[in-house]
RNA sequence: GGGCGCGUAGCUCAGUGGGAGAGCGCUCGCUUCACACGCGAGAGGUCGUUGGUUCGAAACCAACCGUGCCCACCA
């Protein structure tokens, strides 16, 4: 064994993977091996980009199965012998980041405003290097298998670059402009946001009925809102054109309470003939529907309630109150007048913001729009034609329904972290300059310049991550080697907000795809079913998990139960990954404590050493074909199972003594099974593959980098393994007649066999000696007659034949009962008949045998 | 309102047309010289309900019940 340490090997009994893992990845990042060279094109390497946490984040459990998923993918083709790049980078993450700091600001009794612009954007950079590598060291106790070395941050100098490259070209298409309209205005991060950032969820509210009365005639229209401070912002009352009711109404006008302002009456298809009364009061200022009426008819935007959320100065005696102060006074001044005419408990959804969790006030305000229409034809045509593959199929569909309705996106913040705005206004002759870098001063005039205060969505950055993490605008070496990346994995709450912007952005900026192949997992939930979410307290802590199990056991468990459908967290599943570490140590420390010193080598002696051999061939096929198809749960779990039930439970018991014998060929077959399953493992588990490795003899080098095993076929042995599986068979129907029979555990049986004998190892497992002589034949399993002994109770052995004969009659019936069937016979494959008539057969033999 | 899932052993989940599976838990027996995070043997499911298709349905179809998620501008 030479410069093994055996005395380790020996004394170790228990796997403990807390001193292992550091002490191993450390050898990986010494070993450069996460590093690949920039060579070769993007179809012979392989890539992954990482969906970059944000700088603020801690590992989430959503990070650790994204992160399990991408590593098996990553040092699976490593071993292949490719060059493998898994770029690793954080998200500057806005609003988030912006958040932390803002908060440790007040914490001090300060204010980003009180610090100003310049030095609170200094003071978030001061926080991201102290505390934005965390959740980089993070990965590494996964045992993440990034490229350390090329780490990217969506903020960093290159990638500003790319923003604001991208931002000109896309301002020169015309796909960016201005515009006042309708946003989201998120009144806890003060800024706007996108749809797609807003969650709806039903709240309770109150429905008030106002009596708006009509000008010149004694009708009124009672309108219904659940907002009534908007009224104030009221410019017209629609009804539906074809709601007779209302047909002489349409033209005229109404009066708005409290205000006197004179509100057309218009007509317009959007309002709900059966909704209350049909009759809709229009607030073009404060609701998006109302809005695009508004638009449509040309009515008066009022803005009543500002970015602060009070009322402004255009709410005349509710200035300055806050709109749940508005509400009450609106009310009680209405009720006063007696328009009040009812109201009542109403459950709605309401938009909320997905980022600071406060309800949505909707806002026209200025702000830069992208129009996405063009960007996404192209998006959508290479997703139809498999260009871009998604996985599982039906969210292919889900993306193509959104990408084909997509609208224009919203992508100015007013928030101070993040890209600012690449574009200056001279305040002097009115120029507008979009540029990709400051310029000194205005062409036209030579004024001073000032820039857009605003910043960039973050998705805006993160939409380019593929391609800007490699270098791009510049024609780099890793460009060429890593682009387009080969794998994106992510949840499926980030399929529209990012992977589907970089199929835009890849194709329109990079001149292709950004990768070929996207799968989206699961979701894991939490132990009781309900979502994971720091807020909830429901989260559970991969580190926590890493701690206490082991990174290959949180692997081994994610992956086992994550499938295509969202599950919850299984401690079961983690723990039998610990169970599998602690049994791969010990079934390797009995291997390499007691094989000979031969080269690792198939090299079969009996029928056991065929059929294992072709277990494992077959094993190594199967389970690479599943980690191809991204069929995780079932890769793994195929893996644990010829692991632990066909080469522990089975061919180690069998070969034991020849192991002790110290057989050259035992060994050298053993040798190569436990190099060939390390190897197989390792993407999934590779700390304690690694650690085991290093005690191989045939090792020379990094299990990281050993070759990927590839299946070799000329190794399948159908006959050896119908043999062997025949002969556990037997060997389980022995162990299970002699537990009900009552046989003590440790006693030996005497037998004879009638008939084709089988393997050796069946007797040797089940405690019976087959060379029995004399004695009377008291039962019969398969070809085993069992004789008569002082160890057999033979009461016991009664009952247990009766048992038997029992449960072989019902075998019987059920099979004449098929067989019976004309219909079967008749319509069913003849290999299945066959099969039922064999089995009958065989039963009844059985059971005429035991008389 | 539209779309997509899911309902299988006590628990968490596989299984997509030919006799119900895994892990955990439970029962019984094992200090068998790799491992008690172990070894051996068991118990435990009319596969949500009702109809249909089929020689044959957990699987395919329909309806219903329950449950989860996504999308959507009815005040």
């Amino acid at each position: 064994m030479g410069a093994i340490d055996r005395k380790k090997l020996e004394s170790i009994t228990r796997y403990d993977p807390s001193e292992v893992e550091g002490r191993v990845f450390a050898e990986w990042m010494e070993g450069g091996y996460f590093h690949p060279e920039a060579t070769g094109t993007a179809e012979e390497n392989f890539s992954v980009a990482i969906p970059p946490p944000n700088v603020t984040g801690v590992l989430h459990m959503g990070h650790a199965l994204n992160g399990s998923i991408q590593d098996a993918l990553v040092r699976m083709n490593r071993m292949k012998g490719r060059n493998a790049l898994w770029i690793l980078g954080t998200d500057h993450a806005g609003i988030a980041t912006q958040s932390v700091v803002e908060k440790g600001l007040k914490a001090e009794g300060g204010s980003r405003q009180e610090l100003g612009r310049e030095r609170f954007v200094k003071q978030v950079w001061e926080w991201k290097e102290e505390y934005g590598s965390q959740i980089v060291e993070q990965y590494k106790r996964l045992g993440a298998s990034c490229d350390y070395e090329r780490e990217r941050f969506t903020l960093d100098d290159g990638y500003v670059k790319a923003v604001y490259k991208v931002f000109k070209r896309l301002y020169d298409k015309g796909y960016i402009y201005r515009d006042y309209y309708m946003v989201n205005w998120d009144p806890g991060s003060r800024s706007a946001i996108s749809d797609l950032e807003v969650e709806n969820r039903e709240v309770e509210d109150t429905l008030f009925s106002i009596d708006y009365p009509v000008e010149d005639c004694d009708r009124i229209l009672t309108v219904a809102t659940v907002r009534p401070e908007t009224m104030l912002g009221d410019t017209a009352v629609a009804v539906n054109p074809n709601d007779e009711r209302y047909a002489a109404l349409v033209g005229k006008n109404a009066i708005l309470p409290l205000v006197g302002r004179r509100l057309p009456i218009i007509a317009d298809e959007h309002v709900d003939i059966e909704f209350g009364t049909g009759a809709l009061k229009i607030t073009p200022g404060h609701d998006p529907n109302d809005f695009e009426i508004g638009r449509k008819h040309g009515l008066e935007e009022i803005v009543v309630i500002g970015p602060d959320g009070r009322l402004t100065e255009d709410a005349g005696e509710f200035a300055g109150m806050s709109a749940a102060e508005a509400q009450a006074a609106v009310v009680a001044a209405l009720r006063a007048e007696g328009r009040l005419r009812a109201e009542e408990p109403y459950t709605h959804s309401v938009p909320f913001s997905h980022r600071s969790g406060e309800r949505i006030e909707p806002l026209i305000s200025l702000q830069w729009f992208c129009r996405m229409d063009e960007l996404a034809k192209p998006a959508i045509e290479v997703v139809e034609r498999d260009e871009v593959r998604i996985a599982p199929e039906q969210w292919k569909r889900v993306y193509l329904n959104w990408m084909r309705e997509i609208r224009p996106w919203c992508v100015s913040r007013q928030l101070w972290w993040g890209h600012q705005i690449p574009v200056w206004y001279c305040d002097a002759c009115e120029e507008t300059i979009v540029a990709e870098q400051l310029p000194e001063r205005c062409g036209a005039c030579g004024g001073e310049l000032r820039q857009d205060e605003d910043v960039l969505d973050t998705w805006f950055s993160s939409a380019l991550w593929p391609f800007a993490t490699l270098g791009w605008p510049d024609e780099t070496p890793e460009l060429r080697a890593f682009y387009p990346t080969s794998f994106l994995t992510t949840a499926r709450e980030i399929l529209f907000l990012w992977v589907a912007r970089m199929v835009m952005t890849g194709l329109e900026f990079a001149g292709d795809v950004p990768f070929r192949d996207v799968y989206v997992h699961s979701v894991i939930q939490a132990r009781d079913g309900r979502r994971m979410s720091k807020s909830l307290g429901t989260g559970i802590d991969p580190l926590g998990e890493i701690d206490i199990h082991g990174a290959d056991a949180l692997r081994f468990g994610l992956l086992a139960m994550s499938s295509t459908q969202d599950v919850r967290f299984s401690d079961a599943k983690v723990e039998q990954g610990r169970d599998l570490t602690n049994k791969l140590w010990n079934a390797s420390r009995l291997i390499l404590l007691n094989a000979a010193a031969v080269e690792p080598a198939p090299r079969p002696l009996h029928v056991e050493d065929r059929w294992i051999l072709s277990r494992l061939e077959r094993t190594i096929a199967s389970v690479s074909e599943k980690l191809e198809s991204y069929d995780f749960a079932h890769a793994v779990q195929e893996a644990y199972s010829f692991f632990w039930r066909d080469l522990c439970d089975w061919y180690l018991e069998i070969v034991k003594p020849r192991l002790y014998d110290g057989e050259a060929e035992v060994s050298a077959t053993l040798l190569y099974a436990l190099e060939r399953l390390l190897a197989l493992l390792h993407p999934t588990m590779p700390f304690v593959t690694e650690e085991i490795w290093s005690f191989h003899p045939a090792r020379r080098g990094h299990l990281v980098v050993h070759p990927f095993p590839q299946a070799d076929q000329s190794l399948f042995d159908e006959a050896a393994e119908a043999d062997v599986e025949g002969g556990i068979d037997l060997t389980q129907r022995l162990r299970a007649w002699r537990s009900l029979a009552d046989v003590p555990a440790g006693a030996m049986l005497v037998a004879v066999i009638d008939g084709v004998a089988p393997p050796e190892f069946v007797g040797r497992l089940s405690r019976f000696e087959f060379d029995g002589v004399g004695a009377e034949p008291v039962a019969s399993i398969g070809p085993v007659r069992v004789l008569a002994s002082e160890q057999l109770d033979a009461a016991a052995v009664a009952q247990r034949l009766d048992k038997r004969r029992e449960e072989l009659r019902a075998e019987v019936e059920r099979g004449e009962r098929k067989l019976g069937n004309e219909g079967f016979v008749a319509k069913a494959p003849a290999a299945v008949v066959e099969e039922e008539r064999g089995k009958l057969e065989r039963y009844r033999a059985e059971l005429a045998e035991l008389g």
